[in-house]
DNA sequence: CCAAGCGATGAAACCGTTTGCGTACGGACT
DNA sequence: AGTCCGTACGCAAACGGTTTCATCGCTTGG
């Protein structure tokens, strides 16, 4: 029980502090059957430095920071997994924020970076302003984004692409034949509620087909309002009512699968769905969803590389990469469609004879 | 940019290092115009104590490390969301390990512990071997398990009464009717498995219906596993077959929902289907699943509290809690019923002289 | 055979805070 | 007014490492 030191070690092993010390930090000044000596000495009694004394003296943790907003959320812990793939190849460990809301998120700033608690931020949030965070990165944190990114901030960051995300699977549903497809919103206060938005629009655009404002529902990812929209949607007349609905996330496909189910409507055959995600369940509920997928873990990988590379090999401080503004790592990730069974063509109520063409070619 | 230290703040407040040192700490013995003064520089400065100076001379961190076999699961996201809400409340932060694998259980132990960067350890893991804790446990470190609990050890423990929720799912089936009740599986390796199969087990006998092995199903948290065992079930001829599922998780119990209705069978009109857990989506899925809620949030909240409680109200070190064992806290609690939509009453195929009835639809 | 060179090890300063102890100060009591 | 006491503060020694620099002993070249 009594707390071994560095000294102990030297004294152990007929050597001084320094020497142990090289040991430790695998310096090549070491003789190797001195260094041999050490390490079998050290591991003998079980010994590992205080992790407080070598931050000091280091002047830097191996810690990084990630800041999240709830870890109930799939796109969190799928990124998570990501991260700590590769911060526990590099030896660095993860301290966690929960930013539930703003004053932690505020105080949060202070402790981690001021006091060099961590020594590069990994940040998840979606709400929560994300000036001091820049001013952070210029006085030399590393910072990345994940998922977060502004158009109008100066900081590295991971995204999926889901404007494209969006694109794709609009042309997975009119390449079904669909033309009257609804969307059913998320929370537009996100960016990326607010590219597949843009996806859906400009999808119907290059189809040469006018959205039709009736068929955008906002949903907020909040249950009861995601089935009471829906329900509107589906209560539309025959000629008016959308034929597929493109969602914002899974659940909220679930909703509107739900929603279609009390209406009397059978998916796919008489109204098609596509979510965005592709959560664990997706594959298992009845029908199977057919979703957009994105890359989370592979994500957390890339924003934990980049992250890990800006903090430097090791130690060293030549740290003033915010200045050189030669490039902000930007990455945007491309998603993929997963097709289920939860669309298929669009049903032929209309008369045999009057499939109207229009689509696009 | 400058790193301030306590030492600029004593010159800028004209005071000396221990001063300010004792303010940091409000201890008592210090003027209340000195010390709104040298608060005062402190703000305007932006000046945050180096954690990892007061980490070594105080002996301690405000560190709990947070042990966890990969967060895609409802469970460990819950559980953080409670620990997250007091760890917060005490100034405590989390380092969040992603035990992936049995080396990194390993030297995270060893990281952990003996180089004190974490005065507290919280675990959630299911398939770690235990002894390490309770070693360290006995060393003076305060340890709480989360939904870990195995019968062997000795370490203050958080569990949902698993047991006790198979049996409230089962009374449920049963007063619904029900007889021929299956059950799906999880990872027999757990505890928690084990004990919702006891409580499976046992609602049955009580019942006075002796358990069929027939319709006792392996699936082991695999969907193909599952969805194919579920099949079987679903392929008994008419007598034989099961009028409800019991599914070890609500995952599971999708599955068991699609083969159902691959055989044609619906839920919860030809079978009733209940899950365990109550994930995000049970409530959104179709139909919505009736489910035993388990109080994850609440959980990690105990938990934590129990973790802060041993690990003392500041910093002192009175802590031996380890020799006396008059208590070791041993939290188990209770799950709740939700009833939705997906379990239903006995279907009267059986006519009254009680022989089979051509199966599906 | 001596001086220079080099590699391995030791001594000491330092990282920023806490903390026990000592001191100077002011007020009260005699 | 002189002691005494309590109080508010300063000094310096830890805390457990890292890192620079000096030193020591040995090899090597002339």
């Amino acid at each position: 029980m009594a707390k071994l030191t560095i000294r102990d070690i030297a004294a152990l092993s007929g050597l001084s502090k320094s020497t142990v010390s090289l040991v430790l930090n695998n310096s090549p000044k070491v003789d190797p059957a001195t260094r041999r000596h050490v390490l079998a000495v050290m591991r003998k009694h079980r010994y590992v430095p205080s992790f407080a004394a070598t931050a000091l003296a280091k002047g830097s943790t191996r810690l990084i920071g990630m800041v999240v907003p709830g870890l109930s959320w799939h796109m969190v812990a799928s990124i998570n997994i990501g991260v700590a793939a590769v911060t526990e190849r590099n030896g660095f460990d993860i301290i966690l924020y929960t930013a539930t809301n703003d004053r932690d998120y505020g105080s949060l700033i202070d402790r981690v970076l001021t006091s060099s608690m961590a020594s590069g931020l990994l940040v998840v949030s979606h709400e929560q302003p994300l000036e001091p965070l820049v001013q952070l990165h210029q006085e030399g944190l590393p910072v990345v984004l994940v998922n977060t990114i502004d158009a109008d901030v100066d900081l590295p960051s991971v995204t999926a692409d889901n404007y494209e995300g969006a694109l794709t699977a609009m042309d997975h549903l009119m390449q079904l034949g669909h033309e009257r497809i609804a969307c059913v919103q998320g929370r537009m206060a996100y960016r990326c509620c607010q590219d597949r938005y843009r996806g859906y629009l400009d999808a119907l655009r290059t189809a040469g087909i006018q959205p039709d404002p009736e068929l955008t529902k906002p949903g907020d990812f909040v249950p009861e309002q995601i089935r009471s929209r829906s329900r509107e949607l589906f209560a539309l007349p025959a000629g008016q009512r959308p034929t597929a609905v493109f969602a914002h996330s899974d659940v909220t496909a679930y909703g509107v699968m739900t929603a279609a189910a009390e209406a009397g409507l059978r998916v796919p055959e008489d109204v098609s769905v596509i979510g965005f995600d592709d959560i664990e369940s997706a594959a298992q509920i009845r029908p199977p969803l057919t979703t957009i997928q994105q890359p989370f873990v592979e994500m957390g990988k890339r924003a934990a590389t980049m992250l890990v590379e800006a903090i430097g090999p090791n130690d060293d401080e030549p740290e003033e990469p915010a200045t050189g503004e030669v490039e902000l790592p930007r990455l945007v990730m491309p998603t993929s469609l997963i097709v289920r069974a939860s669309c298929g063509p669009v049903p032929v109520t209309r008369s045999p004879r009057g499939r109207s063409q229009t689509a696009k070619a």
